[in-house]
DNA sequence: GTCTATAATCAGATAGAC
DNA sequence: GTCTATCTGATTATAGAC
């Protein structure tokens, strides 16, 4: 239901909004840990400290709480990407969103969804939140993308859909949590070091 | 039961080698087709053309079947680097080794397997073979890593560790399923585009 | 909307005959 | 070793009272 445009949310409506908060927050953290696969819904319910069929009031399913969790995410992004100093060079922007998502990642808050589960995939797809967010953030890359080419600051010899891929691609980059996992270097150096391998590579560059 | 040493491979064994290769090669494939938790026993056995009892008579578990996918695949690699041409640069060796993973990937050949399912990662760490191919892959690579930065080839303010991860993480790379799925270039242009921004980044290279 | 209790299903693993 | 038939446990989802 929703409220008439003259009135500001009831109590009740707010109360609903912070629960719902509560769970999306809750299952990001536990896409994060585990994954999609292994996340189970009692463990959400248990962990929100309500009931299992409470939550289904919620959400409908279990592939509705993983595109909640995305679409949530995706919302932080853009929030970031709003937040960056306009003056800045288009490849001065993008080395900020991809080391965002490095810093999300590493510190657990990014959820890691399987690429090939059919039925996840198939709600992603069908939730207009979480593709206008997948749109709209491609077309701010993309257009950074190629402006940054254009000034000769990223490889014009690749596809620019080729780069947009291998952003995206930072948010399940492995490299993070094996070296987390080695403990030989903190997570900032971390994040540092898979920044200077995306955009620079592992050759040596001449001075 | 092990046959004498001076016995060759019985009929009988030759048959269950046989079969056992059918059954892993299966696994592999459906391993790569739709990863680790979507693969059934069921289908396996399906696939293969036996009962699923007849298939534990060969291999204890699911995970246990997953390994040997796994196994059969550091074999292959040990294999390619073992034809490689001895005379070449470890910066070459690199090169190829990571364009052949791509290759594997592209093709449809590498096992995805989830990098957080527990019950899986006991397996594998439990698993001998495993452990000795991972190990003697990683010090094959590790000792080309630290001559081609010797060499002034690899970047030498990178730590050798975080360079072979970077390999590693090829192997399970979702930018060249997502270059594929869009069709717009072939297998081997994408696979070049891959290796180009793994060893040269997406930044301008001066000439 | 929240709860307890339960349905329904699916998938890994096994019993036991041959 | 192979089969058919079955067990067992886990998990998604829902019924129905409050």
């Amino acid at each position: 239901m929703k409220s008439s445009l003259a009135d500001k949310p009831s109590f009740k409506q707010q109360m609903l909004k912070v629960r719902e908060d509560t769970i999306v927050k809750t299952v990001n953290r536990l896409l994060a840990e585990k994954g999609f696969e292994a996340m189970t819904v009692d463990e959400v319910a248990a962990e929100v400290g309500i009931a299992k069929a409470s939550l289904y009031k919620h959400f409908a399913s279990k592939e509705d709480l993983a595109v909640a969790a995305m679409v949530r995410v995706m919302r932080q992004a853009q929030d970031f990407i709003a937040s960056l100093p306009a003056q800045d060079s288009a490849s001065q922007q993008l080395r900020a969103v991809v080391r965002w998502v490095l810093q999300i990642k590493i510190a657990g808050g990014m959820p890691s969804l399987p690429s090939q589960n059919s039925s996840l995939r198939a709600s992603l797809l069908a939730s207009q939140d979480y593709m206008d967010g997948l749109l709209e953030l491609s077309e701010r890359l993309g257009a950074w993308i190629e402006e940054a080419q254009a000034q000769g600051q990223l490889n014009p010899k690749l596809p620019p859909i080729a780069i947009l891929y291998t952003f995206f691609a930072r948010a399940c980059d492995p490299v993070l949590e094996f070296l987390k996992i080695s403990g030989l270097y903190p997570d900032e150096q971390i994040v540092e070091m898979v920044l200077s391998t995306c955009f620079d590579g592992l050759a040596v560059r001449q001075p």
